[in-house]
DNA sequence: ACGCCCGCCTGTAAGC
DNA sequence: TGCTTACAGGCGGGCG
């Protein structure tokens, strides 16, 4: 792993031990290692895991192949390198590598709370604050976007210019369009990276209402969806509907 | 503390 | 056809 090097520290610690429950925590993927101890994997851009029988080819930059006593195996491709897989023990506040990450948006019952006075007390633009992973976690570049557009706000709107309708607005639309995506196995995008468990493409870039749209109407009001760099990212908006 | 830019990598597509 | 440039689901560091 290019970020957490000592690929021989990482093997000695995942041989011979039991996976006994996975989980999740923002874009965190966790294995449960037994002993407070877990094995977390993030794909970043462009990472896979795939499981496939251990005596199969393993594709071009698979960085780890953990094998299985069954014969399956576990393997971790990234082509770009920017995810990555550590393991580390939990303590009483969690992992610590993981202790930056805001609420959970769909598991939190409390979610609704925290995000209205996370956006009370920031004045950044909306987009920014839901890409802020400090604030809530595993939001990314095209959830954002489409959380903005099913919930009819602006990009650039100040986190603390909304009033109560409106964060309940836009944390319905969060709720909303995370279990969509979830039910449809997440977005495939053109280059096909995205792949789950088994390889499988994600269903939900049909149901993209803005991203990587821009020219098209919007499914709302009919407007040419627009393109615009925000904080560095691609993103897209109805300039119509979203106020 | 925040906003902004960059680097980290490889692959692909578009432009010349 | 081939070379160059831009851009891509993320994140963290440095700077003003």
């Amino acid at each position: 792993m290019r970020r957490r090097p000592g690929s021989a520290a990482f093997a000695a610690r995942l041989e011979g031990r039991t996976v006994s429950g996975v989980g999740r925590r923002g874009k965190y993927l966790l294995f449960q290692l037994g002993g407070q101890e877990v094995w977390v994997v993030h794909l970043g851009m462009s990472g896979q895991l795939l499981l496939a029988e251990g005596a199969s080819d393993a594709p071009t930059h698979t960085h780890l192949r953990a094998a299985f006593a069954d014969g399956l195996e576990l393997r971790f491709v990234d082509p770009r390198t920017f995810g990555e897989c550590f393991v580390s023990r939990a303590g009483k506040g969690g992992l610590p590598e993981l202790a930056h990450l805001g609420f959970e948006p769909l598991d939190d019952p409390e979610s609704a709370d925290k995000l209205a006075s996370g956006l009370a007390r920031t004045h950044r633009g909306l987009k920014v604050a839901l890409l802020d992973q400090r604030l809530v976690a595993g939001i990314g570049n095209i959830y954002s976007d489409e959380i903005l557009h099913m919930a009819g706000l602006r990009w650039d709107r100040p986190g603390s210019s909304l009033d109560d309708a409106q964060v309940g607005r836009l944390h319905r639309a969060m709720v909303a369009i995370l279990s969509a995506a979830i039910d449809a196995r997440g977005s495939t995008l053109a280059d096909s990276q995205y792949r789950d468990l088994d390889g499988r493409l994600g269903g939900y870039q049909a149901a993209h209402r803005v991203y990587a749209r821009q020219g098209q109407a919007c499914g709302v009001c009919g407007t040419p969806i627009e393109r615009i760099r925000v904080a560095g990212r691609s993103s897209f908006f109805c300039p119509s509907c979203q106020t």
